[in-house]
DNA sequence: ATAGTTGTAACCGATATAGTTACAATTCTT
DNA sequence: AAGAATTGTAACTATATCGGTTACAACTAT
C-alpha cells in the first residue's frame, strides 16, 4: 500500500502558495485549478497545513499565505502535516502465537529494523526543504 | 496509508521455516498457528516467496523449505518479494494542470526527492539478512 | 485407496481513499 | 446594510484494497 496522494497535494499546494502568493490570491479554488483536484480536497489540505502552522488561511475573504520561511520548512514537515499513518509505517499482523518461539518474539527480533527503515525515509524528507524546491522550480521556468 | 502486513507476515513465515524448519514439517496450517492467520494467508505468503526463489513448497505432500543461505536473505528481498506497492511507494494526484507553472513542473522538482527517501528506506532494509535476525531470535530463546 | 497438503477461485466485510454536493458562517466591498 | 466571495464542515458516494474465509480440484506420499 502506498503513501496517500494527499502528501504529494500538500506538498503541490504549498508549493503554488510559496510561488505565486505574491502575484494570485491563494484561494481553495485557485489551487484546486492547478493541482486539478475538488476545492474541497485542498480545503481540508490547508487545514492540516494550517494545524500544522505552516500556513494561515483566512475564511470568509479567502487566501492562504504561508508562515514561515521556506528554508525552514521540510518534506517532512508537510509528511508529518498530512500524516495518514499513525505511528509506524508498517503494519503487523495482530496476534502472533505467544506459544511459539518465533511468534512469541517476532516483534522484538523485527521491530526496531523497520523503525531504522522508517527512520532512514523520514531523515530523507527531512533533507529537502521548500527553498529547494523553489530554487528548482524557478530554473524550470 | 502503510505499507501492508503481508510484508511482516512474510518475514515471520520465513523465519520460522529457517528457525524450526529441522525439527517441524513446515505447512501452511503450522506456519499460519504461529502468525495466526489464515492458512490460506500463509499460503499466498509462501506463492510470493517461491516465485522470487527464496522458498521450495512441496505440493502434496507438504512444507516449506529454504533455498538460500540466510546471510543472503535480507528484509529487503522479501519487500520486493511481497511488494504490494508496484513501483513508487508515494501517490501521487493524477492531472496536475499543465496550464499552471507549478503544475507543469511538479514532478520535475518533487520525483527525485520521493525517490531518494524511498531508496533509503530500501537501503535500509538491505542492510538486513535473516541470520541478523536469526542470531537475534536465538538470543532470545 | 487414503490421508494430508497445496494451489486457486470465489467470495465477504471492513476500512481508507478520493471525490462530490450542499450550506452555514465569515469577511470584504460597495 | 446588502451582496459577493470564500472557508469550514457535514454528509454522502464510489472505488479499491486489505485481510479473511470457504471450498475444492490437483497432487504426493504412504
Amino acid at each position: 500500500m502506498k503513501i496517500s496522494s494527499r502528501f504529494a497535494v500538500a506538498v503541490h499546494a504549498l508549493l503554488a502558495i510559496y510561488a505565486l502568493g505574491d502575484e494570485y490570491k491563494m484561494t481553495s479554488d485557485f489551487i484546486a485549478s492547478s493541482v486539478n483536484v475538488n476545492p474541497v480536497i485542498i480545503r481540508r489540505t490547508l487545514l492540516s497545513l494550517k494545524a500544522a502552522g505552516i500556513v494561515a488561511v483566512k475564511s470568509g475573504s479567502g487566501g492562504a499565505v504561508p508562515l514561515k520561511n521556506a528554508a525552514d520548512v521540510s518534506l517532512y514537515d508537510i509528511y508529518t502535516a498530512v500524516d495518514c499513518l499513525d505511528g509506524s509505517l508498517f503494519n503487523f499482523h495482530e496476534n502472533p502465537n505467544p506459544e511459539c518461539p518465533v511468534g512469541k518474539n517476532i516483534h522484538s527480533v523485527l521491530d526496531s529494523h523497520l523503525d531504522s527503515a522508517q527512520k532512514a525515509l523520514e531523515d530523507e524528507l527531512k533533507k529537502t526543504s521548500f527553498e529547494d524546491l523553489l530554487k528548482k522550480l524557478d530554473s524550470l521556468t
